[in-house]
DNA sequence: CTGAAAGCGCTAACAA
DNA sequence: TTGTTAGCGCTTTCAG
């Protein structure tokens, strides 16, 4: 190609197939008002020199529909796939395309979604702090947020201290005198942990709400055992994921659910009523979620909404959704 | 704006700021070099006019990123949503970013592919015709493709056909005689139900492997009961999900798995281990299939590989995975 | 600190 | 059937 090292543009194709420029655009998007043999030399030119049409000449000229981000912590955890998935089909009405990416696998979270805000028309993060994100205008929302996100960017707020309460109640009727809490030992659990420690307060005689930390993936069988020895009798997991696989490691020891130890978890996975016991949980609906967050955007980009402030708010609650796991 | 329904440009915001437009882009992008005074008077501009810069014009002169199009038939599937995840994870080491789009809900499946593919570096389409789509010199990549698309388009082939063997073999060995495949009764499924039906042919002392068409989403009770009724002793399911809801409505009606009837799946989703008795599957790892897809395109963007023909083919093999539930 | 000029790669509209 | 012209909206480079 004409620049070694660089792409190949339109006008390389068409100095090497000796045509005008327009002549390869009409080449290569199959347009009427060429002859076979002249596209056909185009083509072999485009070839030879790997040449692809770059989107941005292409949309600058055509004006593409909008590109919403949605960062996420990690999709290895089923419930930002699940809110992927929604917030695709939610996006498909409006004829928007979504770019989705992880924050977690880069060095720096923040700095991934600072430079995928350079590349949509507008950003979603959640498990991934886009408060410092100097957006330009762009509409950011921030997933999960709280009122202190209010003053920078829109916020889906999504409560669980009602849906917590309530486990609470439900609990202490089932006669659970001694929860633990189990926490995945990550620095955006902490938060949850602290907030579920709290609600269950009301239900252990002294002290406070045992915290103990197990392992995302297997659940970690050991630390289990040794939970159970000390007497627990509830076992409040941080989310679906870890409490479906706390079930199985249950289940392989042999420990009856909910006869003998209850579970709950957080997040209203499909998981969670495939699972035998299936699960009692803290539910969302993620399908809710992922509508309320789009309309948002949507009212930003159509100018109807503010980019923050407490218009930018919304809010859609967890609620309690009692299975046969207590 | 000075131009009614048509969006802002920075030209529009240099208008009404009485700058420059070099101003505007120092202020929105926070350079230095400006006085704080013109960028608060620059900014407000901004905001006024609803000014959002445009991903083109800015990715035009700053060559963004590689952007990679997926389109799978439905997100709602878990597998097309851990596909999905996968080709993320992918491709991030190469910062490459993936716009995600779902081909079933739109009227046109094919056009939403083709509308994507002007909008993206390469494609990448599984559960859609891609085969069809005049990439012009883009990497185009069918994911379960076959032979007869490797003219057209790069191919990543999923053979099952080993696995189902071996699945055979297997049942035979467990002692089935009289299994039922269990199919979706969509028509992407029948490829899948035909290979499955032509594996367990040998089971069966006369006559052929009975279909059967159960509801995707709970598994369909009553009809579970009537397979049952007629003497079915192995359900082979069309995949995981549909499974693990056979699974969820045996147990509820207290049919022991693997002892009353053998279950099994396909895909190996993660779920198939988390649920009781543990689904016996034929399983793919998803993380390789991504790997070698984005290997593919990353080959094809580089002009090391072509874009179609037998050195545009990998394949990605199913293989048996032995569990609890047969 | 601010502005003018150039050019990124492409396609629509018009001219030949 | 082919070529020429004129932008699309933005940032970079260079002048002031």
């Amino acid at each position: 190609m004409s620049r070694p090292g660089r792409r190949a543009t339109i006008i390389d194709v068409a100095a090497r197939a000796g045509v005008s420029r327009q002549t390869v655009s009409r080449a290569m998007n199959d347009m009427p008002g060429i002859s076979d043999e002249t596209r056909d030399r185009v083509m072999a030119a485009a070839e030879e020199l790997n040449y692809r049409p770059s989107r941005f000449g292409r949309g600058l000229v055509e004006q593409g529909p909008t590109t919403l981000g949605l960062v996420v912590g990690t999709l290895a955890n089923h419930y930002f796939a699940e809110l992927g998935a929604a917030v695709v089909r939610a996006c498909a009405p409006h004829g928007w395309n979504v770019v989705l990416a992880e924050g977690e696998d880069s060095a720096h979270p923040e700095k991934a979604a600072a430079d995928l805000s350079r590349r949509v028309d507008a950003l979603v993060g959640y498990g991934v702090a886009t408060a410092g994100i100097r957006g330009g205008g762009m509409p950011v929302v921030q997933l999960d947020g709280t009122a202190e996100h209010v003053p920078d960017v829109g916020v889906v707020e999504l409560p669980r201290e009602q849906a917590m309460t309530d486990l609470a109640a439900h609990l202490r009727e089932r006669g659970a005198r001694r929860p633990v809490v189990l926490d995945l030992g990550t620095d955006e659990s902490a938060g949850r942990t602290r907030a579920l420690v709290a609600a269950l307060d009301g239900l252990v005689e002294d002290g406070q709400v045992p915290v103990r930390v197990v392992d995302a993936r297997t659940g970690h069988p050991e630390a289990l055992r040794a939970i159970l020895a000390e007497g627990a009798d509830t076992l409040v997991a941080f989310n679906d994921e870890l409490a479906v696989r706390l079930l199985r490691a249950l289940r392989r020891d042999g420990v009856a659910v909910p006869g003998d130890v209850r579970v709950t978890g957080v997040d209203g996975l499909e998981i969670s009523t495939l699972v035998s016991p299936e699960l009692t949980t803290l539910a969302i609906d993620i399908d809710e979620v992922a509508a309320v967050t789009v309309d948002l955007v949507a009212g930003m980009l159509a100018g109807r909404v503010p980019l923050r402030g407490e218009d930018a708010h919304r809010t859609v609650p967890y609620r309690l959704e009692v299975r046969e796991s207590t």
